[in-house]
DNA sequence: TCCCGCAACATTGTCGACAATCGAATTGAC
DNA sequence: GTCAATTCGATTGTCGACAATGTTGCGGGA
């Protein structure tokens, strides 16, 4: 392990993890000068770290006016999911072809796990669509990973799961299908285990504008949730 | 227009032109101290400017050692070729949804321009490929900016279109494909022109995974191409 | 009372310099 | 003569400060 990392690279690690977890909300200005203060460096790692998540479209960057926490509106979310929906077909599709029986057996024991999850807890508290939105991450990421393209790999898992997450956080409602993604996720081990990779694609594709078509519903139905340009401190 | 856009930006733009153009070759070790100079700045930006790259992944960097204009291997290739099989699928059957009468006109009207550049020459030079690379270009640039999806946009002309560039300088030899490739690209206009999104997503991803079988094949033949790392200067 | 202009402030963009780290050439020993 | 340790050089990582730009609050006028 490099006993020595750059500040910039642990400040930009520490600012995504601010970001997806909330602490730092949609739409807050991020000022400069705080956060080298807060993060104890120079600014100039800093704004190295910033230009990184701008880059990434965590933060959107005006001239001379400062950048903000990117704010996710429905239609970039469905945007997102569209594509995501693609690349996760993909990843299913090449993950049919290289998944071991191990690693399906290991998918299968996930998936029980999940099953318990529902028996556990009768009315679904707030914490629980969390854990739930967890486990989901944890399916698909064996499936992403299992899939053996590096760069498919570091686009969904380093790059969107990161604006997905982010997006869980401020819509905690949204969930509700959590059953029903279940039985897909049960049908998509299925494919993966017969090495079925048009099916596994066909299956995850459907799962995933599933997803998507239940959170443009649910959006549409929802205020858009105006929250007020609010600063750093 | 802002007449003063910043320096990093700016910075960004041309070095990202000068390693897409060739004119840094891959694996050349960017040299903060020469670029600064040569870009008259001081390494302030230029530093940002890497950092953003790096995000591109269009530089590899190593901590205390320096960033690399990045080298594409074949795997990679392949891997860059699989996830633009998914996203422009997806582009596809989303303009397919979009595009209007006067938009297929003007894919046609540019498909018989590619057709009189068969005719124009008789044993294909090299600028030749080039040319038909960028008309190539110019069809798919089409297609995906009428899908009307930013985030599919930004992902494939802003980021991948760069390195699929990158990649066509660096390997010259391989087109071959360019009459077969017309002959789908008239498959796919007839689809769009049908307004037959599933048609337009099954062809254009069998257009893209051709040419990465294409590309696979051409590079396995031919060897992995050893540029011994040369400097900046 | 409301609107426009102006000035003071805060923030961003940029710079030059210093410290830490890595690679390479030189020197010495076996 | 070859290998290893060491010193030198160069480059990267970081910092504090200055200049340029945008924003905000205040005051004057209509």
């Amino acid at each position: 392990m490099s006993q020595t990392q750059p500040f910039s690279d642990r400040v930009f690690d520490q600012l995504s993890e601010a970001i997806v977890a909330g602490e730092l909300l949609p739409g807050a200005k991020i000022s400069e000068p705080d956060l080298a203060i807060r993060f104890g460096v120079s600014r100039a790692p800093l704004r190295e770290a910033i230009r990184r998540l701008e880059e990434r479209k965590l933060v959107s960057r005006v001239a001379h006016q400062g950048a903000r926490v990117a704010v996710l509106s429905a239609a970039r979310i469905s945007e997102i999911y569209m594509v995501r929906e693609a690349l996760e077909g993909v990843a299913a599709r090449e993950a049919a072809h290289r998944m071991g029986g191990e690693d399906v057996g290991q998918l299968r024991a996930l998936l029980s796990t999940h099953e318990q999850s529902f028996g556990d807890d009768g009315g679904g508290g707030g914490g629980d669509t969390y854990r739930m939105g967890s486990a989901d991450e944890d399916f698909h990421f064996r499936i992403i990973r299992a899939s053996g393209n590096a760069t498919l790999i570091a686009l969904l898992l380093g790059e969107y799961y990161a604006l997905i997450r982010m997006f869980r956080r401020q819509h905690r409602q949204v969930a509700g299908r959590a059953r029903r993604a279940l039985v897909e996720h049960h049908r998509i081990t299925d494919a993966l285990a017969d090495r079925d990779a048009e099916l596994a694609e066909f299956l995850m594709r459907r799962h995933i504008a599933a997803a998507r078509i239940g959170i443009e519903q649910a959006l549409a139905a929802a205020p858009p949730k105006k929250t007020p340009l609010q600063r750093t401190k």
